[in-house]
DNA sequence: GAAAACAATGAGAACGTTCTCATAGGGAAT
DNA sequence: ATTCCCTATGAGAACGTTCTCATTGTTTTC
């Protein structure tokens, strides 16, 4: 036989209509089909190889088990584990998982939600390159939003809650007698990730009566590819490091400034975390890995990834929840995981 | 109009038939249609914002623009890279990408494969967990195996030529002078992937002339999850850093296994590179990011990806290839990539 | 003993494309 | 004028399922 068995072929051999075929390899447990007839259909199908057409059921019942996740980039170590996260809740479920990298390019993006609307995914998870996205070109689809955004207040959304991982960063630092804090940044000032962060930094200055110096906060270009990011960030660092009255602490947006910031100060001679305590964001792997390992606020992305699949999953056996209730809206702590890289002043 | 508009409604609006609408849409531009005609279809597609339905074209056509790639572990430091490199290509061609985590699990990546084979993808790239695959089960869809083994002799195969990289770093270490080189493994030494770098450290000091120590040969368990791999790692590397004679260099058969040394040097206040030198394997992100950064054999993973993808669309795009020829087979050289954990004795 | 209910199966439309073949119209060749 | 060919378009089958409705027995009910 040349092309594969299909449904038709199954149910001449056993000798059935294929009505009954499908309804016995659906296990459609609920409607009745003689025990002989369940066999004699099985054994056939099992003696001619069959493996059913997913496209085909797709297309008639218009599910298609495939779940499209948009991020910037999955080379990028912030990304893999969230994904795995909401891909092994996925697969448990019977879904597939498409990826899609958009280069934190709109264009990209944009591009990509029309594939994605051709490809008929039964839902998207989606971690938006900016908050001014328009999402009504992705029709009735349903989108969980990854981020702690309120950009998109009609659609469920989870996050972390950075806001409160940055103050505990501070607070981390403060407690531990620190007063000149470096604030290392990527991307520019304008940017909404840098603003609200700046305006944290502002805040705790005020809260605890600390004059600010304007110096101290550092802006790193922001790149695609983590690795260039890592390496443009040397030079503001060394900058940083290099002043006449250096900050005793610092902290990195993101571990991977955070681990430049390691590196220069290796280089310069500067012992962490006797004479510069350093905390990053995320909890990379790389992180962990380091030497001293890195004090990091803690971003739960397996956890992350995991609750996004989990609400599509409800989202999607349930399409009445959508419309009942208001968006659910998900904040996941940020801890804080002290490691080498933080000593008292 | 409830649902979306389907390929009849445009050819409604323009007072065509589907079939020239198909034409035009699907831009055969070799097939002749009038230019106005052209014109009148496109106002029409637009004016009712038709997107075509991918499902039902891939069923007629028997194409359906999807890639599967199957490999052991996303959030493995290793994968996402190469991952990206096959994205980046696939994606330029119009073909989407759908991932499978085996972790290293036989089981898991069988049930997959008859996922795969359900879901009708064009093809596949994959990172086999074992040696003593059946590939059989996926029939006709064509394959290309990640990995430098010959387990897979009629299958097209790309891989890094980590033998001659893991020689690279033994001759390396001797031309800085070291004698004594340690050897840190991960999984068991009964695994082929072990085993082969044993015999390799056992040629590479016969080579030389040099006494093998047994006790510098150090086993890690092998772990699926990357930080766990790393932990893991720490006991049997802190017995082989203080023995008494300990090794003046240290290859490890990872990045993460070499990193973990670099973390428990820096804890027994072993100073590297001046006391001890270390090179790791894959040039993961985590290597460029550590302090020092880690000299490392690099594998070429976006471009392993790449040309696994490139490879693929090229027989697809023209299958007699796959029959003509003798099996692709491609080993991409390693390099060494020498950074601050290497110095001479 | 007829009507009703139910269990088990079959027939065939529908999903939205692609693709093959047919057909209409117009100009060139004979 | 007839034939031929070429261009532009249409008609409708096919892809392999799911799903609705119909049909056939068999059992239950009054």
């Amino acid at each position: 036989m040349g092309c594969r068995p299909t449904i038709v072929h199954v149910a001449k051999e056993a000798g059935l209509s294929k009505a009954t075929v499908a309804r016995v390899l659906n296990q459609q447990t609920d409607i009745s089909v003689r025990k002989e007839t369940r066999l004699r259909v099985q054994s056939a199908a099992e003696s001619l190889g069959y493996v059913p057409n997913k496209l085909a059921a797709s297309l008639r019942s218009s599910r298609t088990n495939n779940i499209a996740i948009s991020i910037s980039d999955i080379s990028n170590p912030f990304f893999p584990e969230l994904v795995r996260g909401a891909q092994d809740t996925l697969s448990k479920r019977g879904y597939n998982m498409i990826i899609f990298n958009n280069d934190w390019d709109k264009e990209t993006e944009r591009e990509q939600f029309n594939v994605i609307k051709r490809t008929l995914v039964d839902g998207v998870i989606l971690s938006p390159s900016r908050l001014d996205l328009d999402l009504s070109c992705l029709g009735t689809i349903p989108v969980i939003i990854l981020g702690n955004s309120d950009a998109y207040p009609s659609h469920d959304s989870i996050g972390n809650n950075s806001r409160a991982g940055v103050e505990l960063a501070f607070e981390r630092l403060h407690s531990l007698k620190h007063r000149r804090i470096g604030l290392v940044l990527g991307g520019s000032s304008k940017l909404e990730t840098s603003a609200w962060r700046i305006k944290i930094y502002r805040d705790f200055h005020q809260k605890h009566g600390l004059m600010l110096d304007e110096n101290l906060i550092t802006q790193c270009k922001f790149t695609v590819r983590a690795s260039d990011a890592f390496i443009m960030a040397r030079d503001p660092i060394k900058r940083l490091l290099k002043l006449e009255r250096r900050p005793t602490a610092i902290f990195a947006s993101n571990d991977i400034l955070a681990l430049s910031v390691l590196q220069v100060a290796n280089e310069l001679g500067i012992a962490v975390p006797n004479e510069l305590s350093v905390i990053g964001m995320d909890d990379v792997f790389a992180a962990s890995a380091s030497s001293p390992p890195l004090t990091t606020i803690c971003k739960q992305r397996y956890k992350l990834g995991k609750l996004a699949a989990e609400r599509l999953l409800d989202l999607l056996s349930c399409p009445e929840i959508v419309t009942q209730k208001a968006p659910l809206k998900i904040r996941l702590a940020c801890k804080l995981i002290e490691r080498g890289t933080t000593s008292i002043l």
